[in-house]
DNA sequence: AAAATGACGGTGT
DNA sequence: TACACCGCCATTT
């Protein structure tokens, strides 16, 4: 496995309960701002679900583009709003949920 | 080596 | 709000 989708997958794990992160910031975090897409694909083939918490990343407007889990977008959204994050009709309340570091 | 593939992000209409 | 495109990138064929 490639350096950059290892730290893709630990800047994952850092992701607080309650809160989200998008794909682009994952990729900027990790040292390639322009990468969004290709984090979309490491989410998808994510080797251990339980562990990385990849169900707290959605898009940059955040949509719930999509989740390999059972019961795909929709237990997504359950998951978060058990975890406390906060939704606006069908995407999350990034002003309220966004994850903010002190890097970026 | 070249082409195809997405859980993206952004712009235009 | 909803489409259609386009540029990007790591991986896989």
């Amino acid at each position: 496995m490639s350096d950059f989708r290892q730290r893709v997958y630990e800047l994952t794990r850092q992701i607080p309960e309650g809160k989200v992160a998008t794909y682009g910031q994952l990729a900027k975090l990790a040292g390639r701002v322009k990468a969004a897409r290709a984090v979309g694909v490491f989410m998808r083939t994510n080797p251990d679900a339980p562990h990385t918490p990849c169900h707290r990343v959605v898009s940059f407007n955040g949509k719930l583009t999509g989740y390999s889990g059972r019961g795909g977008i929709l237990q997504k959204r359950e998951m978060l709003i058990s975890e406390g994050v906060k939704f606006l009709g069908d995407r999350v309340n990034l002003q309220e949920s966004l994850w903010v570091t002190q890097q970026q």
